[in-house]
DNA sequence: AAATAAAGTATTGTGCACAATATAGTTGTT
DNA sequence: AACAACTATATTGTGCACAATACTTTATTT
């Protein structure tokens, strides 16, 4: 056996290549489920913010729309790729995308009838998922703290 | 406090979102290393594979190029992803593509001098990046050996 | 009030990622 | 030899992802 000069650069060491091919399984794995509401999985993320502030807004009574802004800095994704994102969308009759008037630089974006009412279908996605994938409850717990801990920790 | 209806459907209960969010984390975290040697994160990919095969071969004595099926194998990914991004690679100057001569429906990919020349500049990656990310390497290596039995387990 | 800065969104261009399809070469069968 | 089945790669079309830039509206400064 030959020693390796090189060891750290063998793709099976990368934590990166890890997550980079996780990333695909797992968009790949949303597909089926997503392909029956009519979501891809990066707007199914957009519907996940849209349906959360639904809730926020019957808790306080307040308007259940979203700036541009505000979806790119939860999904932390930039408006040259959420604006087409947010079209496509609109074709598809999910939500609208409208000016506010207090503010004319703002986007609202809301959801349409048809985008609320998807919510009861996609509820049981995650867990279908899971199921899919083989995961355990704690285990996915933990997996995903320890992520969300080292996107929080970066420097 | 009102009772939430879909607690399974918000942002911060995703891991596929953590997942997500931190790949492309990770990508924007290599760019600034990788733009001096010309890289994109996937072409640094290809580089990882076609160096690993350098090594195999020069201990084996064996001609160190890679099919583009296997190259598609080892990164999982697939032609329509890696065609155009060898084509890209080989316009950089960075390897070669040839019809194999036994079987000539394989393209045999190999490194350019420049693209072997870059190895010893690429070497240290991996670590900058894990310091620059705040990563020790235990936890490092734990992530990734979870990430890879959930990839492997995945039904 | 005019000039300047800042905020919010959109556009353009490049590079993945992948489904679906096509095409050329190889192997196996009859 | 002919032909079907299979393998390896490429192509087309759609949808992200993001850097860089531009444009409009609002806020701030002088």
């Amino acid at each position: 056996m030959v020693l390796k000069k090189y060891p750290q650069l063998h793709l099976d060491n990368q934590v990166c290549f890890a997550v980079y091919s996780l990333q695909r399984r797992i968009t790949q794995a949303y597909q089926p489920l997503l392909k029956p509401l009519g979501l891809t999985y990066p707007q199914y993320l957009v519907m996940l913010v849209l349906w959360q502030t639904l809730e926020d807004a019957s808790e306080s009574s307040a308007c259940a729309s979203v700036s541009v802004t505000q979806l790119c800095h939860k999904l932390m994704l930039d408006t040259g790729t959420v604006t087409p994102l947010l079209k496509r969308m609109e074709q598809n009759g999910l939500l609208t995308r409208s000016r506010s008037q207090e503010d004319e630089r703002m986007v609202l974006v809301a959801l349409t009838e048809v985008g609320v009412s998807l919510r009861d279908r996609a509820a049981q996605i995650p867990q279908q998922l899971a199921c899919n994938a083989g995961l355990q409850t704690e285990e996915t717990i933990r997996l995903r703290d320890k992520i969300k801990s080292w996107l929080l920790n970066w420097r």
